[in-house]
DNA sequence: ACCTGAACACCGTTCAAGT
DNA sequence: ACCTGAACACCGTTCAAGT
């Protein structure tokens, strides 16, 4: 839907040159620098993000197509970025560990980003391919078509989930005293750990059942 | 940290009448027709809200704290809904599979409310209960004081990653045609019927593999 | 081509005034 | 006690003007 401006390419000699000599703006650093404010912990805005580049809120549609298109942009960097590759040769069930860790991974480096991405379509292309990755490694076990993509989607959601937990408060669950639940969360270990031994765990619990499933069929 | 007003008493016989002779709003009533708002389809905010309520937006400040006192509002109001009560006499992983879909069914209701949600701490006392039931069923099952907790935030990663998918549009990946995942999206299901059959797999799966360490330790 | 500055409709919030 | 209406600072977006 929203078309942006592909990066610039570098000036021919002599070419003119218009003002400012060099372009201060970019789709990418737009995208960076929303990245940026957001995991500085600021609210995202239009005009907020402007100030941040040293320019007027007006510049930027020079180069975005507005609010929205900045956060696909965010999750199409973040995506890039991460540059996750899958090695060569692992058995399925590591392909599916890597992939779906490496998701996390990303989102673990900036979790206050991921609010702002949930409930919109996926288009990034790169985005994709950990997709892609997951439902070939699931193929070339043995998983029938019509469950590879539902076993796509377990994973997805449970990665994602995982993700929100980071950008939540360090204590999600304001338990009262008297409960077992506050007993245990007052007893037990910060909730930023928590969110990482649960997303191990998940994993772990995850692939255990489809190995057995695999299996038993 | 936000304080807004108890429901209203029924007034006293004789008791002096304000205008209107009675009160329009109430916190309820705000985030009830905040939940209809956004279920049809609508962008939340305060404005529109006050609109739909047929009223000025600064009235809304007369029961609640503003914006964001809303939204957690809304939380509860689900939540309380929902009205999610486990019968007695269930085995342990049977009132967690409860437990889970209750907040997943909650969830498939108003998909395009939890995207509000996502992010913020949770301090709704019906919400906790929800959690302190697990906590218990889990405890009940033998599982030690520090897993529980990890175990409770694994099915809460998943319940919220699978409510997220019926928010997203109804093709969330927009695969390439020739792409193994392109194929299978093609000839698979549709988008909610998937995510549908993902979140009982998943389901089953977390289940089986929690089954098979208890029996294994 | 790229940025500025003025303009617009709209947002969330406050507060004095009305009943 | 509860709602209105005016006011404020701010938001996202458009567009003519400058270089």
């Amino acid at each position: 839907m929203f078309v942006y401006y592909a990066h610039r390419e570098p000036r021919a000699e002599g070419e003119a040159v218009p003002r400012p000599s060099s372009p201060i703006l970019s789709a990418d650093r737009i995208a960076d620098a929303a990245i940026a404010l957001v995991d500085a912990g600021k609210a995202f805005g239009v005009n907020a993000l402007a100030r941040e580049l040293g320019v007027t809120p007006s510049s930027l549609y020079n180069h975005v197509e507005g609010r929205d298109a900045i956060v696909e942009l965010m999750r199409g960097r973040l995506a890039v970025r991460a540059a996750i590759s899958v090695p060569d040769g692992l058995a399925w069930d590591a392909v599916v560990a890597y992939v779906v860790r490496s998701q996390r991974a990303m989102f673990a480096e900036h979790p206050l980003v991921l609010p702002l991405l949930v409930g919109k379509p996926v288009t990034d292309v790169t985005v994709l391919g950990y997709y892609e990755a997951l439902a070939e490694a699931l193929l070339s076990a043995g998983f029938p078509d019509d469950e590879v993509l539902v076993i796509v989607a377990v994973l997805d959601a449970f990665a994602l989930g995982s993700g929100l937990d980071l950008s939540a408060p360090p204590e999600v669950w304001q338990a009262e005293p008297g409960s077992a639940l506050g007993r245990l969360v007052a007893g037990g270990e910060p909730g930023q750990v928590r969110a990482d031994r649960a997303f191990d765990l998940g994993v772990d619990l995850l692939l255990a059942s489809l190995r057995a499933r695999l299996a038993g069929a």
